[in-house]
RNA sequence: CGGGGCGUAGCGCAGUCUGGCAGCGCGCCUGCUUUGGGAGCAGGAAGUCGGUGGUUCAAAUCCACUCGCCCCGACCA
């Protein structure tokens, strides 16, 4: 028997909260970094994942009467040039194509050839191709409001690259739509967020606070910003979604314009809203434990693994018979979310321990293992991702396939629960100056252990404040919550002026 | 982009200071035994030592340049 470590994972959260994360990714099989600089590979476990995500969150886009469309990759320079703000926001890190050939170059490589009369830009955000295109489609109000998504992927050329948290190409949906009023567009912007704060919290089980976003860290280009915000074991912060309210601008810079009721002319009011790749790697820090992912049973690519036992050639056979038939009795079962359960035999002939950690790892919700023993008894031995490893027990197996869905539902609201505990752990309301900058400081400056959390504190308006906190401790204010007036008013943690209420503080992602 | 660390078999690493046959563990392949918590034994395959150039009889090792990755920071729509 050979020695193994206690956790699956190493280093543990605590030992190494970057490491761990990157440890966790690999283990559960669900991305890589790839030869190209700052790109990933999702594997089919991740990709599953995430294919999850985009189906059922599709199905809400439609319910508010979205329609998916797609556009181009490219973007030529000039378009992206239109919105001043917009422009300098993004200028930074835009991956630029310059020529449309290659030609064999001195040293038997290729060497670019045909410049192009105007530099392509891969789209870092679609609002000035598509606003280009709904400038042609928009005439008349009749045309209003323009209600579409688009899947897509987009290139920013980030310097520090994080698999799934920010990668320099990652995919996403980003919504545009163009209203006729600025009341609708708002409407529209603030249903979207509803959508985000409802599929985190729904589906990924991931709390989130939801807001405004302060100028400084608005979108660029746009009049406001929501976002949800959720907080991660390591108690930083992750922007899991935002929506945007964009005014006039982006239709000012398009030429999105509309002949009114009244036969005037005016410009459309435009929303975006996104959300990404990002929100696997919220979920993995939401979930994952030291022993590897732990995935959320609504959106899990497999429900149940079945493990078939065995020790002789003819044990063999009967066990994967047996698990067969408990994946087929499993798969006429609808989960509390409709839909089937979804049920893998895992018929790998490999070692039954090795086997059991490997879906560990990738945190696949329900194991069950099927062997001799239980064929005789007609029962299966269960084990479930929110319990610990060593916590197993049998069950008749009509009865275990009748409590699956109930288990499933019951595991995620565990989830939930347990990552709403750890953010009402890591929230406190501060109003003592010198206990906000302790909060936010660690105790051993060299490797700095987990700390820090929400600080709910009081905040005048000014940006001043804010980017004193953020100079001093790379905190930020995460969002204006929709509810802050609820806390009561009070004096800015800063500079002591009035505050209508609290709003939270955090490092972030 | 600044500071630090690192590129040697699929993965993790030793070897570099002090130049002299390319190594270890895991994984992989074959066989047998195993299989209800990360298997055992035996045999085997696998390397442009990140790249380019230089010094040298000889370079993973020394020098120059260069590419890439990781961590911290800055940036992050």
């Amino acid at each position: 028997m050979a020695k193994v470590p206690q956790n699956a994972i190493s280093p543990t959260r605590e030992e190494d909260y970057a490491e761990w994360y990157q440890q966790v990714v690999r283990a559960a099989d669900m991305a890589e970094t790839s030869p190209v600089r700052g790109c990933m590979v999702i594997k089919p476990w991740g990709y599953s994942f995430w294919e999850n995500i985009q189906k059922n969150m599709d199905a809400m886009f439609k319910e508010t009467g979205n329609q998916n469309a797609y556009f181009p990759l490219f973007i030529p320079k000039s378009f992206l040039e239109k919105e001043a703000e917009h422009v300098e926001g993004f200028a930074k890190e835009c991956a630029v194509v310059t020529h449309h050939r290659l030609e064999a170059g001195p040293d038997g490589g290729l060497v670019p050839a045909g410049e192009l009369e105007e530099p392509l830009v891969v789209r870092p955000t679609s609002e000035t191709i598509i606003g280009a295109l709904y400038a042609k489609w928009v005439q008349s109000y009749r045309d209003l409001p323009i209600l579409i998504n688009q899947w897509a992927n987009v290139v920013r050329w980030e310097l520090r690259t994080r698999l799934f948290l920010r990668t320099a190409e990652f995919l996403w949906q980003e919504g545009h739509t163009a209203h006729e009023t600025s009341e609708e567009a708002w409407e529209e912007t603030r249903q979207m967020l509803r959508v985000y704060r409802d599929f985190a919290q729904d589906y990924l089980a991931m709390p989130v606070l939801t807001g405004v976003k302060t100028p400084n860290q608005r979108f660029p280009g746009a009049v406001e910003t929501l976002c949800i915000e959720a907080l991660m074991q390591d108690r930083k912060s992750l922007q899991a979604g935002t929506s945007h309210f964009l005014g006039q601008n982006f239709a000012k810079a398009s030429g999105i314009i509309y002949q009114s009721r009244e036969g005037r002319e005016e410009y459309a009011w435009t929303t975006s809203w996104g959300t990404s790749t990002r929100l696997i790697g919220g979920a993995i820090m939401t979930h994952a434990d030291d022993d590897g992912m732990v995935m959320p049973p609504r959106l899990a690519p497999t429900h149940v693994v079945i493990l078939p036992i065995y020790r002789k050639e003819e044990e063999r056979a009967a066990s994967l018979e047996y698990a067969e038939k408990i994946a087929a009795g499993l798969r006429k079962v609808d989960t509390v979310w409709g839909g089937k359960v979804e049920a893998t035999v895992d018929r790998r002939d490999l070692n039954a321990g090795e086997k059991g950690w490997d879906w560990v790892k990738k945190g696949a919700p329900i194991r069950v293992e099927v062997g001799p023993r239980d064929i005789e008894k007609n029962a299966v031995f269960v084990a479930r991702r929110d319990k610990g490893p060593k916590e197993k027990y049998g069950q008749g197996r009509e009865d275990f396939i009748a409590a699956v869905p109930a288990v499933l539902a019951e595991m995620q609201a565990n989830l939930y629960a347990k990552a709403e505990a750890h953010r009402a752990a890591n929230t406190r309301d501060i109003d003592d100056p010198k206990e906000f900058y302790s909060f936010f400081t660690p105790k051993n400056a060299e490797k700095p252990e987990i700390h820090g959390g929400y600080a709910m504190s009081h905040w005048c308006g000014d940006a001043a404040c804010e980017e004193k906190i953020t100079n001093d401790l790379s905190v930020t204010i995460r969002c204006l919550p929709f509810d802050r007036e609820k806390s009561g008013p009070g004096k800015c943690v800063v500079c002591g002026k009035e505050s209508p209420g609290r709003v939270p503080f955090a490092k972030a992602y």
